[in-house]
DNA sequence: ATGCGAGGTCGAATCGCTTCGACCTCTGGT
DNA sequence: ACCAGAGGTCGAAGCGATTCGACCTCGCAT
């Protein structure tokens, strides 16, 4: 194993010296700090992580706690972890796993035994349980999403009722008056997330302000229940000309069952979606982007915030961006009443 | 902070006595344990990580390298990753999350930080740049997936050619002697990776073996590219009675394919897929199951086999369990000519 | 010429744990 | 009665980095 004192004999200087290097906390001369890269280099030095975390107390791992439920679209998930390791790397930081069936004692034991600088919490819920827990840490936590109670915590998501409002508000402006919106599984709302029902929450105020109508559905993520969906909004609402479709399982579904009832989109009904833009890409569908990357990006920013100067904005909502495509229209009035 | 010394302190014997109770390695009266696990509870001790891992030369942290690229059905990689963090808590391990775009260096890293004790590397290709890599290094790898010359390496993953001969055999049996395969994404098999080739590579040997013949189509992850390779195996091999599906995200597609061209299932056709059985499971379907969670949990209790015993068994194939379920049922002449 | 502060480097202490060797106390065999 | 060895515990020496204080050397202001 090559140490310090390996590279600190190679550049001829002593291993502080070469510290100091690595760390920028002491001025070194330019022409030393080139002999001790250029050593590094030779030896393929890297410092060994246990040691450096216990001179330092800073581990140099960020733990990241993601939800293994149902309910949870994984390809979305995976989206978020993947943004938070390669940012968490960019910041020379590595991501431990830990799942959320470890729930509190996880937390605990990283905390405890300084494994990890900070936490990212992924999935919190309205009434979230680890959140006391949260509070009381000492390691600098973010939450993506967010808790009923956000007082004291350092949170960050999109700003779903204003993603939810921006779809109705696309729609009415495009004249619709008469709205659907298919939502995540009863499971998502009973369990009290947060985007599920701040979605809702963004759909039904601006229903109100804009003096629409709109009918929700939940929906399971199957294609039987999208057909389901669909086949009672448009029983119960003849008249609908604009869907919001807030469950990235049964987009194509929901595109497909209207297409099956010969409603065509987006001449007879506009569509706007909630979901990764790459997926409303794919289907040349209008959307509210989940910004996953994004957020993904600044959960760990936030905390390498929180590890540096202390203090930092507790609330991060991210402003929904809306993308016009191919599935909403014009409400036309001889469609309205074909 | 609580460290080992204010166990000791509390429990009134010495720190090494501490480290005795908890590590086994040396007899500790029982009394005295119970003094010393009644204080760890009464403090809320956890080692401190980096300080362990300096003294003991062990991290107690695994390794997981994830691919992140396009064609991996991203549910069936979680899978993966929740096995082993589950089986990797379960031995007392934590899981730290790299990524396949740091490839070679986050290796390197790894091992000359000396971050984890070993090192789990998912999606292991045919020819892998990675795999001189890893036979290099002296932190124990265990592979999930074969490569092409897996000399020397600690590989595991399912049986893939027999898992292509089962379903062969098993609509063979069942009298079927025209089938198709409904195979993984064309890159998939471009890029040369081991499941793939290795289930065309069994299903044709079963086939010649019980001279049936079978037609092969790589298929995109869309509904559109698998009503595509449905049409055209019908078109091709109109009187195909049997079908094999290796390809998680269009099953459903195809069912529902074979369901608008008039072919029931398994009146007319019979299907087995290969898949997670939960899945399968789900639509009613016969399978051979991906065992995610077994094959996870053993690259795990591998990678501590290598810590502990050194060597350990090399290649780990599981043998494919076949489900029958509603989807295969036995070919009918009359069917067959109608 | 002198003193002082900034820049640059080093040595030694320290972080919290594991582990090695030593020591003490029994017990059982001779 | 004595010794060997097993069982049980302790003290001290690392593990490989970081960091603090000290020291030396300049250059510059006085």
């Amino acid at each position: 194993m090559v140490g310090i004192v390996d590279v600190a004999r190679h550049a001829k200087v002593s291993a502080s010296t070469v510290s100091y290097v690595l760390s920028g906390k002491r001025p070194i001369s330019p022409e030393t700090q080139r002999r001790v890269h250029a050593s590094i280099r030779a030896l393929g030095y890297h410092p060994h992580a246990g040691a450096r975390a216990l001179a330092s107390k800073r581990s140099n791992v960020l733990a990241l706690v993601v939800p293994l439920r149902t309910g949870v679209h994984v390809p979305v998930l995976m989206q978020f972890v993947t943004a938070v390791v390669t940012r968490a790397r960019e910041v020379d930081h590595d991501v431990l796993l830990l799942t959320q069936d470890e729930g509190e004692r996880g937390l605990r034991r990283v905390e405890a035994s300084a494994l990890a600088d900070a936490i990212i919490v992924m999935d919190v819920e309205l009434d979230d349980v680890r959140v006391p827990l949260v509070r009381s840490l000492r390691t600098p936590c973010v939450l993506i999403g967010f808790p009923a109670d956000a007082e004291g915590l350092t949170c960050v998501d999109l700003d779903f009722a204003a993603a939810g409002r921006a779809c109705v508000g696309h729609l009415a402006d495009l004249g619709h008056r008469r709205m659907g919106l298919v939502g995540s599984p009863p499971a998502v709302y009973a369990r009290g997330t947060g985007f599920a029902t701040r979605v809702a929450g963004g759909v039904a105020s601006a229903a109100a302000e804009r003096g629409v109508l709109v009918e929700t559905r939940a929906c399971e993520p199957t294609r039987e229940a999208a057909f389901a969906a669909i086949d009672e909004l448009l029983q119960t609402m003849p008249e609908l000309t604009g869907l919001v479709v807030h469950n990235e399982s049964v987009i194509e579904s929901v595109l497909a069952a209207l297409r099956e009832r010969d409603r065509r989109v987006p001449d007879d009904i506009s569509v706007v979606a909630i979901c990764p833009d790459e997926l409303a890409a794919r289907l040349d569908l209008s959307c509210v982007a989940l910004p996953a990357d994004d957020v993904g990006r600044r959960a760990v920013d936030l905390a390498m915030a929180k590890l540096s100067q202390g203090v930092v904005p507790a609330a991060t909502q991210l402003a929904p961006r809306l993308t016009a495509r191919a599935t909403s229209a014009c409400a036309v009035e001889g469609r309205l009443l074909r």
